[in-house]
RNA sequence: CGGGGUGUAGCGCAGUCUGGCUAGCGCACCUGGUUUGGGACCAGGGGGUCGAAGGUUCGAAUCCUUUCACCCCGACCA
């Protein structure tokens, strides 16, 4: 009987299997909050890692942490026009700082604020009020700094990971003293982002810049990140975003030049949040639950004692005991293994499957038979059926077997994108593209279509009744000459087109 | 905020139309036993103010009124 992990399953209904491995893999649940999540142990260990690598990344970059207040004064955010319109409608606003018994017993707010507070939904404002302080002179710049923290965005829909009202995040900010200093930074942090998705989340990307439409608010230009999930559908991994002196400007952020003059910073911002777990989960996992990659899996190898007897335990402990030991001392990815004995009370075949849906990479089982003949019996999560090796060989290739299904998940999940990126040269076959065959119970289809286009009103319009919008125009393209699809005018940009999360 | 739907044990549900024994089932959980290289089997057991408030009635999970929460589809979005 062909049994999966997960149901349902895949393809018989994605968004039900996606909160299945998220519950499954004791990833996240959802909290008594609206809209907020719990993050349990599990699902955080796997943020830390992000967080690590990427926190690394930001200070090889020359990147400072800092942190700012959660709290931003409603007058901060009404400082730049567009950014104000474009995040007004989703932000917790704090009234009241004192609660009073009610005459119904309970409690009522009580000691209005002056001036409301907004629970940051990103901190441009608060942190560019700071740097307009810090920043004097061109000897102050670049001034590059980034928090970890939670921001509150009060979404209508959420889905844990993926969209939440709560969500934990770095935003980079810097301040530079020229528009091509401030261009590169923007570049070389998406570069970063993408490093890090394909290296360690195994995930490839399309770096690209945004339409006008899909902008960040506020910004000149914003690039960003885009992976294709299992569903076919693209999901957003990070952006970055180049505010030329918008905020600049509204901040008063300015400083002496070389020259004697006074000037206007370029700022940039950028970020990723915990979406980016729920991008890992739809980029690797399967029907049997979470697949992840090695370098972000927060143990690689797991030890199951088989105990039939008694009498037998204390050997078995022993000797999985030395092994772990053993392993532990393996260097994978310049770190070591992470290795742990899982010896609580399930049966043999609970427990295997409780890693499986978990996705740690490797698991070993190891019984009295092993042992006498010093062997394991090794299931790597990304092949369905285990076998057996001897513990010296273990040892010694463990490393190796683990960057080998790291570079297997970039490989597939490479693949996928590859097969359902197709070039569309007009409306009617984009249309049939992005149409499923049975409309009642739509099947996966669709994918990332490349098609020459102009950013303009009518040709959103055009994408609106197709759910498919402007995911980004690469960065990497030639520099040829087309005819938009959409509006049939010349053009030399080329787009991503997609239906996303 | 518009349109649709659902609230019954930790999870998944039946029962509601047509009011009537002590509110059920599967999974999970606990105990005992038999098993054990694989998501076991048998027996026993614990757990519910049927989302909340009010009403109708001899009697309400079931009918009526009000209300709250959540889910799906839109609009919005990392």
């Amino acid at each position: 009987m062909a049994k999966t992990g997960i149901s349902p399953t895949r393809s018989e209904d994605y968004p039900g299997w996606y909160q299945q491995i998220v519950r499954s893999a004791d990833l996240a649940e959802n909290s008594p909050v609206r809209g907020c999540m719990v993050i349990k142990p599990w699902g955080y260990a796997l943020w830390e890692n992000m967080q690590a690598v990427l926190d690394e990344m930001f200070k090889e970059t020359g990147h400072e942490n800092a942190y700012f207040p959660l709290f931003i004064p409603k007058s901060f955010l009404e400082k730049e026009a567009e950014h104000v319109e474009g995040f007004a409608k989703e932000c917790a606003v704090v009234t009241h700082h004192r609660l009073e018994p009610g005459p119904d017993g309970g409690l009522v707010p009580a000691g209005e604020l002056e001036e409301p507070l907004i629970v940051r939904p990103t901190s441009e404002t608060i942190i560019g009020h700071m740097f307009a302080k810090w920043i004097e002179s061109y000897r102050d710049l670049p001034l590059k700094i980034n928090q970890w923290c939670n921001v509150v965005r009060w979404e209508m829909r959420v889905r844990l990971f993926l969209r939440t009202a709560e969500f934990l995040w770095q935003e980079g900010h810097t301040a530079h003293a020229t528009k091509e200093e401030a261009l590169d930074e923007t570049r070389l942090m998406l570069d970063v982002y993408a490093k890090f998705a394909e290296e360690y989340m195994a995930m490839p990307v399309v770096k690209g810049e945004k339409t006008e439409g899909e902008r960040f608010p506020g910004a000149d230009m914003t690039l960003s990140i885009e992976a294709m999930m299992q569903d076919r559908k693209a999901l957003q991994a990070g952006t970055s975003h180049f505010l030329g002196q918008n905020f600049s400007k509204a901040q008063d952020i300015k400083f002496q030049n070389a020259e004697g003059g006074e000037s206007y910073a370029w700022t940039t911002s950028w970020g990723v949040s915990t979406r980016l777990v729920g991008a890992l989960i739809m980029t690797h996992s399967d029907d049997d639950g979470l697949v992840l990659p090695p370098r972000l899996a927060p143990k690689h190898v797991v030890i199951c004692p088989v105990i039939r007897k008694e009498e037998e335990r204390a050997e078995v402990m022993e000797y999985c005991a030395s092994l772990a030991k053993e392993l532990g001392g393996v260097q994978y990815d310049g770190k070591r293994v992470a290795v742990f004995v899982d010896d609580s009370d399930k049966r043999g075949g609970e427990k295997k499957w409780f890693h499986i849906k978990r996705g740690v990479p490797i698991r070993l089982e190891v019984g009295p038979r092993d042992i006498k003949n010093d062997s394991l019996f090794v299931g790597r999560r990304d092949q369905p059926k285990s076998f057996g090796m001897p513990r010296v060989e273990f040892v010694e290739r463990v490393s190796e077997i683990l960057e080998e299904m790291q570079q297997g998940l970039f490989d597939k999940a490479l693949k996928l994108r590859v097969d359902n990126t197709q070039q569309i040269d007009s409306f009617e076959e984009f249309k049939s593209f992005f149409t499923a065959k049975n409309e009642a119970k739509p099947e996966v289809h669709g994918g990332f279509a490349e098609c020459y286009f102009v950013d303009c009103p009518e040709t959103d319009a055009m994408l609106v009744p197709l759910k498919v919008t402007p995911r980004c125009t690469p960065v990497d393209q030639d520099a040829e000459s087309g005819i938009c699809i959409f509006t049939g005018k010349p053009t030399q940009t080329r787009g991503i087109f997609a239906k996303s999360y």
